[in-house]
DNA sequence: ATGGTAGGTTGCCTA
């Protein structure tokens, strides 16, 4: 019964002490990383590895950088989202663990709309429709984990009017995470809590956002048929976020029956 | 009331 973990940590460095403790206190068998901001040389490989996880990590120096840590052998990682050879950012790991293929994935921010960085948006969200297409081809459980970067609806954030010019809320952003969907994966977290408000991965670390529970959801685990198949639970972790030096995000979790 | 916070690297960019 694997459970399946994605934490944007903002920082693996900063976050480090708090990371550890979460990883002793939950012990998920997999988890996805992202904003590491440091190089696979940065990383620190040796406490995570005390806690009995191998590693693959995919970093650049500053900005961005994903890794994957599982209790089970790391095979066949792929460092990069296909489609682009011009795209040096690190964004984007995929690699074959305890019998389930496992991407951690940081999407692009985007903003502000209508820049160049928008457009990388839409275009980065397409490169992952267009390697989804050859997932779903594979005859293995697939598991997409990350920083999708996009409120998929209203309920998803507590004032839609607040977000309505935000790249995380605007129709292009919401249409891209659809087309994922439309695909053929299912968001766990929504499937088996389909109405519910305020299940949010992330709070502004301005304004007092997660004293007011001003939080958004971007951070999802989007399941393969395969995969949904055995879907048995999916929640968020809202304890990380409320701790001292917390990210602004927290971890989203789901949890797969054996295959 | 155009701020506020946090991270990295550097003297500013990203979120």
């Amino acid at each position: 019964m694997p459970t399946i973990a994605s934490f944007n940590v903002n920082s693996i460095n900063a976050r480090l002490p708090n990371l550890l403790a979460w990883l002793e206190a939950t012990r998920p068998e997999i988890v996805c990383l992202q904003e590491i901001k440091c190089t696979e040389g940065a990383f620190p490989r040796e406490p995570i590895e005390e806690l009995g996880y191998n590693l693959a990590v995919f970093g650049q120096k500053s900005y961005n950088g994903v890794a994957i840590l599982s209790r089970f052998p790391i095979e066949d990682p792929l460092r990069g989202l296909p489609g682009d050879p011009e795209d040096d950012q690190a964004r984007y790991l995929e690699a074959f663990t305890g019998g389930i293929r496992v991407a951690s994935i940081y999407a692009p921010n985007g903003n502000p709309v209508g820049s160049g960085r928008f457009a990388y948006k839409l275009a980065w969200l397409e490169r992952l429709r267009a390697h989804g297409e050859a997932l779903l081809e594979l005859d293995e459980p697939v598991v997409l984990a990350g920083d999708f970067n996009v409120i998929p609806e209203p309920i998803d954030c507590h004032d839609p009017a607040a977000w309505a010019e935000d790249a995380l809320f605007r129709p292009e952003s919401r249409r891209a995470f659809r087309a994922l969907l439309h695909q053929g994966w299912t968001d766990a977290y929504r499937a088996l809590h389909p109405d519910e408000r305020g299940a949010y991965t992330f709070w502004d670390y301005q304004g007092g956002a997660f004293r007011l529970d001003h939080g958004i959801r971007i951070d999802h685990l989007l399941l393969s048929p395969l995969a949904a198949d055995r879907l048995e639970e999916a929640w968020i972790d809202k304890g990380p976020r409320g701790r001292p030096k917390a990210s602004d995000h927290t971890p989203i979790l789901c949890r797969l029956r054996d295959g």
